[in-house]
DNA sequence: TCATAAAAACCGACCATTTGGTATGTAAAA
DNA sequence: TTTTACATACCAAATGGTCGGTTTTTATGA
C-alpha cells in the first residue's frame, strides 16, 4: 500500500492508543507525521476517516485472534497457545507502534474501545459478536478437556470459562492503569496454571 | 455544603462518566445544570478544578471500599459482603447521578481513570495504593479460610486473591462495554461461587 | 423591626485561541 | 499533459475563560 498512508494510519494509532478521539488534534497527527495538512487530506477525508480506519486495521489485523488455530485437545495447550498469541500480538503491537527501540510501550486500547463505541455505530455489534466467539471457544475447549478427564469441575463449562476470559482481562485493565503491560503474559500463565491445577482432577 | 455548587458537581460526574475531560465541554455543565456561566465560575476556577473534585467525590466517597467492614472471618462471608457494598455502591451512584428513575444507568468510571491519571499527577499513586490494599486484604482473609480449612488449595494465597480481583475488574469491563452493568453483581455471585466451591476442601 | 450597607450569587456579552476542514496553488510522477 | 502528491494560507465554529454588571441574601445598628 502507499507509504504515506500507512504512515499516516501508524501514526493515528499510536495516538489514538495514548488519547481520547477527542485529544488527539489534527495538528498533532500532521506534525508527529512530519506531512503537512494537504497531504493528511489528500488521503484521508476526515480525522473520524482515519479513525475508522484505524479500527478496523487494529482489530481487524493486529488484534484479531484465530481461536481455530488453538489447540481444541486440551485446555493446557489452549490457554498456553492463547498466551503466545497474545505475547506475540504485544510485539507486533510495539513493532507497528514504533517502540521496539527500548522505550516505553504504552497503549491502553480500552480508549480505542469506548471512542469506536462512539463514533463508529457499528462497532458495538462487532465487539459483542467477537466476545461471544471467544466464549464459545474457551466453553468448546472446556467441554473436551471435561469429556476427555483433563479437568473435572462442579462449575458449569461457560462459568469456567468465563472465569479465565474475565480474569485476563481483568489483568489487562489493572496492568493499563499500572503501566505495566509487559508483565501481563507472565503473569497472567501464573494466574491460569494456578486455576487450571485446581481444575485438575 | 452549598446547593449549586453540589449541583454543579454532581452534574460534572455524570457527564465525566459518559464523556472524556475533553469531550465535556463548559457549556455543557452549565445548560446541564441550568446555570450560566458567571455561576459556574463563582464556584470553581476552571474545568480542572472541578473535574479533581469530581474525581475527589467519587473515589473518596462514593466508590471507597472499607475492606476492614467485611467479614474477616470466613471467605464466602467475605466477598459476599463484598458483592453487597457494591450493590449498594452502584444504588447510590445512580441517586447520585440522578438516574433512579428507570431510565438508563450508563457509566463507565474506567474514562474517569483513564482522565485522572492524565490530569491529577498523584492520582496513580493514590490507585496503585488501593490496589494494594484490595489485594491485601484478599490475601489476608484466604489466609485465614486456607487455616481454618474453609478453603484448600495449591495456589499461592496473592493467586488466588488475584483470581478474584480481577475476574471482577474483567467482568465490570466487559459490561460497561456491553452496557449490562446491572447484571454485575448478580454474575459475579454466579462466578465466584463457582470459584469458591472449587476451593473448598 | 426595619432601613441599609456589604457581601455573596448569579448573569451573559465578550475575548483570544484552538479546532477540524478548505481552497488554491505547486512540484513530481506517469 | 494529465494526474497524483503534497504544501500553506485561510476560515468559520467551538473552546475555556473573563469581566462588568445586576440581583439576592446576609449582617448590622438604630
Amino acid at each position: 500500500m502507499n507509504d504515506s498512508r500507512e504512515l499516516i494510519l501508524n501514526t493515528s494509532l499510536k495516538l489514538f492508543l495514548q488519547k481520547s478521539f477527542k485529544e488527539v488534534t489534527m495538528k498533532e497527527i500532521v506534525t508527529e507525521t512530519g506531512m503537512s495538512k494537504g497531504a493528511f487530506y489528500h488521503y484521508f477525508s476526515s480525522k473520524e476517516q482515519v479513525f475508522e480506519e484505524v479500527i478496523r486495521f487494529f482489530y481487524g489485523d493486529i488484534m484479531s485472534v484465530d481461536y481455530n488455530s488453538f489447540s481444541q485437545n486440551s485446555l493446557r495447550e489452549f490457554y498456553h497457545d492463547y498466551l503466545n498469541h497474545v505475547g506475540k500480538q504485544m510485539k507486533v503491537a510495539k513493532y507497528v507502534l514504533g517502540a521496539n527501540d527500548g522505550n516505553a510501550f504504552n497503549s491502553n486500547h480500552y480508549l480505542l474501545i469506548f471512542d469506536a463505541l462512539k463514533i463508529l455505530p457499528d462497532f458495538k455489534a462487532h465487539l459483542l459478536e467477537r466476545q461471544k466467539e471467544e466464549l464459545r471457544s474457551w466453553v468448546e475447549i472446556i467441554k473436551t478437556a471435561k469429556k476427555k478427564g483433563e479437568i473435572k469441575s462442579a462449575m458449569a463449562d461457560a462459568t469456567i470459562a468465563r472465569l479465565f476470559i474475565f480474569s485476563g482481562d481483568g489483568m489487562g485493565i489493572n496492568y493499563i492503569i499500572a503501566d505495566t503491560l509487559d508483565k501481563t503474559k507472565k503473569e497472567l500463565q501464573v494466574l491460569w496454571d494456578g486455576l487450571y491445577t485446581t481444575l485438575k482432577p
